[in-house]
Order: structure tokens, then sequence, then C-alpha cells
DNA sequence: ACCTGAACACCGTTCAAGT
DNA sequence: ACCTGAACACCGTTCAAGT
């Protein structure tokens, strides 16, 4: 599928390349270091002079899709009150952001394994309710649920949609549409937040 | 460290035992088939006999840890007022019962995946809400936004200090209790549904 | 009905040796 | 510095054949 014989140099950045590429197209399952290096035109333990092992491969691509969202800067200047709609759009764009790659939400929840409470999302999220009046304890709590329910609906979302590819969902098991149930869970989360401030 | 000489007649149950035992004292990554077969005193190939494949062996585990609580009437007959009551038992109950295994959530995350929308503390919990007062698409939402947060939160804090065991963190990453963060963003969530009721 | 034996087609990782 | 070749110690799964 790709042109495999001119053996040109590798580095971090072309190993993460090709191995986005096997993920879209075959899947996580699919992703092993083998294949991988088959793909580069490399041995695979030549795969192993760039990163330690297939873990610390896995956590570079979870922090790629992680970190490839904008900082979320206020836009809003006037500040204090548009506190909704950031967390909005801060979560909203990392939920794109694990759907844009197959098993991507299966991958940054196996990354955030790795260093649990980092990353991110996350700190935004946190600096970002600090500065609506939330206090420490509750902003950390907060952002880490939130966090949590992002992450989980959008891997039920991905595993779903690959269930249905194979054949396996009779017809549609229940006719659930968890389209809404995202936006849904997110503004119940944001009333939550609303009743904890000063 | 188990006798395996007296080859007993095997069962599904047999087998299930015999994976919780090996995942309570090796973890997950340690539960192979053909561990688990030598456990039992059996070839790796006869426990496709009882499990079609490794997949549905750690779909039924899933289910019994998540089938294992209690399947919370409501003990509190003056009824009710007393759905946020409910609501923290069933999350705590939960969050104990996949803490209660090496690797829990894990497994249950990934059992999940399998049957999406499906399976024990998700049914009670859209019941209870619905007989709160929720309407139907808002209660699905909320029971699935909630479990989502109680597995992810039970994962991080498994994953969290089996990275200690293995000498991992420099003394305490940045030294963050998640205790309290499991109350915090259950009140949070709960406060969220009690704004959206009628 | 229930399990053995043996094979098939893979894995991740290591490491001397090459260039 | 960067990669090859080849090995080590495993995997899940299948399936004839035994009992």
């Amino acid at each position: 599928m790709m042109r495999y014989g001119q053996a040109m140099r590798l580095s971090r950045e072309k190993v993460l390349d090709g191995a986005f590429a096997i993920l879209d197209r075959y899947g996580l399952g699919d992703l092993t270091m083998r294949r991988l290096a088959g793909e580069l035109g490399v041995q695979a333990g030549g795969l192993y002079w760039h990163f330690a092992n297939k873990q610390s491969l896995l956590a570079a691509m979870a922090e790629r899709i992680a970190t490839g969202q904008p900082p979320s800067v206020a836009r809003d200047p006037e500040a204090a009150r548009a506190w909704a709609d950031e967390l909005r759009a801060i979560s909203s764009g990392f939920h794109d952001a694990l759907l844009a790659h197959r098993d991507g939400a299966e991958l940054v929840a196996a990354g955030n394994a790795l260093h649990p409470g980092s990353g991110e999302p996350l700190e935004s999220m946190i600096k970002l309710l600090q500065g609506a009046g939330l206090d420490t304890a509750a902003s950390t709590a907060a952002a880490g649920a939130l966090l949590h329910f992002v992450i989980g609906h959008a891997a039920e979302l991905q595993a779903h949609d690959q269930l249905r590819q194979l054949g396996g969902l009779p017809d549609d098991h229940e006719s659930i549409d968890p389209g809404p149930d995202f936006e849904l869970g997110l503004e119940i989360f944001i009333d939550g937040v609303a009743a904890r401030l000063p």
C-alpha cells in the first residue's frame, strides 16, 4: 500500500505518522510493532531505537491526539460569565479530537492510565473552573469527572459503530441514538457546577 | 500454587473462578488462556469448549462484577425525595465492586465495549431517575454519564497505585489524593440532575 | 460430552553485529 | 548513530483424535 523499498532515515515523527496511518486504516488491534515496521520499510527491532517500547509509542500517540486541540484561550474578554461556553467548547473539541481517529478514545484512555492526572484538556479545565470561582478541590474533581465522561462517551460511540460494521447489531439493539446523550450529559454537568458557584 | 493433578471436570463457573484467581494475584496482563489452563490442570485448547474465545470469557467476568451488586431495591418506602441517596448508594456500590478486583475497572470498561448501553447498574439508574421525575432522554443520558465517571475514576485509581507498586511515582507526582474526588464529582452530578427536576 | 496433542500464524523485545 | 538478522519466550485459536 505504501512504498517500502527506499530505506530513508526514520525519526520519532515518522514512526508516529506511520502508526496513525495503520490505526486509521486497520484499528488498534492491528497496530503491531512488526506491522508498523513493515509499513515503514524497516525491521521490527529498529523501532526500538526510537521508542523504548510499544507502550511509550501508544502514549505518544495519545498525547498527540490530546494536544492537537488549541489551548482554548478565552476569546471572550469580558470573561466571568462565559465560563460555561468555554467548558462546552473544550469538551466538544476534545470529544471531536477523540472521534477523529479510529479507536482514538480507547487509545487515550489507555494512555491516560500511564500518567493519570496530567495532560492538556485537564489543566485548561481546572484553570477555567477556578477562574469561574470554584475552589481548588471542586475544580480538579469536576474537571476529572467531566473528562471521564467525555472519554467514556467517545469510547462507547466508537465501540458501537465498530460492532455495526461487523454486522453485530440486530438492526439497532434498542434504536438508541447516542448523539444527544453527549450534549445532555454536558449540560447536566454544567448545571451541577453552576450550583456550586458562590 | 494450586494443585493441578486431579483432572476433575471443568465448567463455566470453575473456569471463571480460576480466571478471577489469576486476575487478583497477577493482574489482567498475566491472564492468558494458556496460564489459566495450566492453573486448572488442563490443556489450553480445552477451555474453548466452555468459552468461544477469550473476549467472551472477559465479558463474563465483567458481568459477574457488575451483577454482584444487589439490585438496590428502594429501601426507603416514602420514596420520592430519597432518589439522591439511592443514586449515591448505587454509584458507590458499583465503584466498590470495581475496586474489589485487581484491574476490575479496566475489565468492565472493556466488557462494556461489547454490549454498550446495557447491563445492570445502568438499568437501575435509569429507572430511578425516571421515577424521580426526569424525562426518558435525560434519564438515559444522565445514567450513562454518571457510569462513565464511576468507571473512569475507578480505572484511574487502579492505574495509579499500580504505578506506585512499580516504583513509578516520584513520592507522589503532585500529592493528589483522589479519594474526595469521587464524592465531590458525585455531588456535582446530583446537583446537575436536581436542577433539571420539575 | 469433554478434553488432549500438536500444530498454525502470529506477538513484543533483546542484542550482537553490521554500516 | 541507526538499523539488520536472528533469536527468545511467549500468545490466541483450531482441530483431528482420543476417552
